[in-house]
DNA sequence: AATCCGATTGGAAACGTTTCCACCCCAAGA
DNA sequence: TCTTGGGGTGGAAACGTTTCCAATCGGATT
């Protein structure tokens, strides 16, 4: 930690040669082999490695693309971030997490912030959206991914999923169990997941018959939440199903369920989205809508790379479709 | 996205003044209320934002932090970055993810990496240490946070935590409960959590006598492994306690036990270690060892706070104790 | 009125890299 | 032998910022 770090003229002084030949030698292209025999020698000797800030300004390029959500926590970003980095890391490019803080606004401040230029690019889920954020993204100077609603209307790249007809594949699931009384259990409904789900479940019930229908909005989409608006939930009349907005949702309506007296599925069948590995690991493992969060953020790694390639590429836009995992909670198999 | 970010030398013609002065307006320091004025109100007209690369290049200064990790989807890992990323974005750093790998030999690279300066300091988790990385890490060129072993000896910044200590409270909580043939499920031997888990063990069953012990290893620290670990030990005789030497393991050994048709934690007792959301939830709630992740995170944040602000700064050490989490899973509360 | 001092200001260098451009040299063709 | 061309090399500029240093400008003190 003492000694200083080698830079590119002291291995060109060392080498006896240029500044620019060194560089040359170094980066394999347009140098002699001799050249480049004695280049590698004095680099190794002194340890050099190229400073990431110096190239990074002659080049314009940072080799960073940051990742931005509004919960790093959330199991659903970790394995969005996870297959970020995957796909991301093998090209070279470092992934930076940042908090989009849960408004519209404070994730408009996040884009705006995008010109110091700290990033090639930016990947995100915003919780919350409103016309600034999109009039942001779009003048955003470098490119932005964005994970959750469509946007191509809007000439953004984005990744999006049908969540409103993954709940619609949870109901006819449960219907096609013979469930006849279903309550919805949903987050908050000025979010972006909150609004979508709402429709879904609110367009599932219009084309499939039940004898009763009901829900309840939790605070937030957390298992604590969901316990809590479960009771309230259950307080209000008898369910044989349970569509929960999220798995954590799931999770605290079937303790919910559980203290009434009643079993999963046994009396009421309930069902979760993003297929969460808490989920799969949960006693009953839970049935859960996939949106493919392993998927969605590779899909936007892929969108990213191309871009940050090639920065006047046209928006990107890749659907992933939702799909249905049943399992315990609805008294599937395993 | 057509139009190019404004720099410090338009602003400074825009305001007509020198580019010195424009960098001191901005910045605060040394200029006249009129300058200040003025500058600002090019700047702001241009839409001006300092690139953070320039100013990087010029402070020697990058305001990123990496945060290493063999696995960044581990629950642990993901409530460390969390804590680290909510102590440090306050102070202006950003958070680089990367992962080491689960060698030492990869880890060792990584660390290497950081002569290529684009961080200004790293939090590492090493999933396995050898002379070669201690060495490295002693060498960067940048301040090193190792969060797992103590390494005072070795003149290095470290948060340590007391594992083996922590299983040893879980042994005895479990003698306290009258139980007296316990199995201990362990990850890998070779991995520095692994082998002071058994250490901890090992020691704990040498001064607490119980009627019988066994153990197991698996494959690693997953809930599959841990299902697959506990199978074995169950196969090999009965027990009425069981310590596992992490949540997920501890998840796995529940599922087993009951695939086995006895109950947790009625016959058999079980522990995990980590205390996680997920063994929080989980039902039956998890007895766990605390061994204060989110508080680790902090503390090699503050550390790195320190050091990143005086890289002359002596090394840091911070030590948290394990605490116990009586839940359901041995007959606890709630 | 001359001097001095502090507060402001501008010029210029520096951080470390890549690459344009001009130059040189040698081999090949005329 | 003279020209042409191409491969290899070095000089120098550029990326955008901060800050050292010298210079200037007031106003206040003698």
């Amino acid at each position: 930690m003492t000694s200083t770090r080698a830079t590119l003229l002291q291995v060109a002084e060392r080498a006896g040669v240029s500044l620019a030949s060194t560089s040359r030698a170094l980066h394999g292209t347009g140098a002699s082999p001799a050249m480049v025999e004695r280049v590698r020698a004095a680099a190794a000797e002194l340890g050099y490695s190229a400073d990431a800030i110096g190239r990074s300004l002659r080049l314009k390029k940072t080799f960073q693309v940051a990742f931005a959500v509004a919960d790093i926590g959330n199991p659903v970003y970790v394995e969005m971030m996870r297959a970020i980095h995957e796909v991301l890391a093998p090209h070279g490019y470092r992934v930076v997490v940042m908090s989009t803080g849960d408004t519209a606004r404070s994730t408009t401040e996040l884009v705006r912030s995008l010109n110091s230029g700290f990033v090639d690019g930016m990947i995100v889920s915003p919780l919350r959206t409103d016309d600034r954020l999109i009039e942001e993204i779009q003048q955003a100077p470098v490119p932005v991914v964005v994970i959750g609603r469509a946007l191509d209307d809007r000439g953004i790249s984005s990744v999006s999923t049908d969540s409103a007809g993954g709940i619609g594949a949870a109901v006819r699931h449960l219907h096609s169990l013979g469930r006849r009384r279903v309550g919805f259990l949903n987050g908050p409904l000025d979010t972006t997941p909150g609004a979508a789900r709402q429709r879904g479940f609110d367009a599932a019930t219009e084309t499939t018959v039940f004898d009763r229908t009901d829900q309840e909005v939790a605070a937030d989409f957390t298992v604590t939440a969901g316990l809590e608006a479960a009771r309230r939930l259950l307080a209000r009349g008898r369910l044989d199903a349970l569509v929960a907005a999220n798995d954590l949702l799931a999770i605290g309506a079937i303790r919910a369920v559980r203290e009434t007296g009643l079993s999963v599925p046994g009396d009421v069948a309930i069902t979760g989205m993003d297929d969460t590995e808490l989920g799969q690991v949960f006693q009953p493992s839970l049935t859960s809508v996939s949106l493919g969060s392993t998927e969605r953020g590779r899909a936007a790694a892929r969108i990213m790379l191309r871009l940050a390639d090639d920065p006047d590429h046209a928006a990107q836009q890749v659907a992933v479709g939702p799909e249905l995992r049943v399992r315990e909670s609805t008294g599937g198999a395993q």
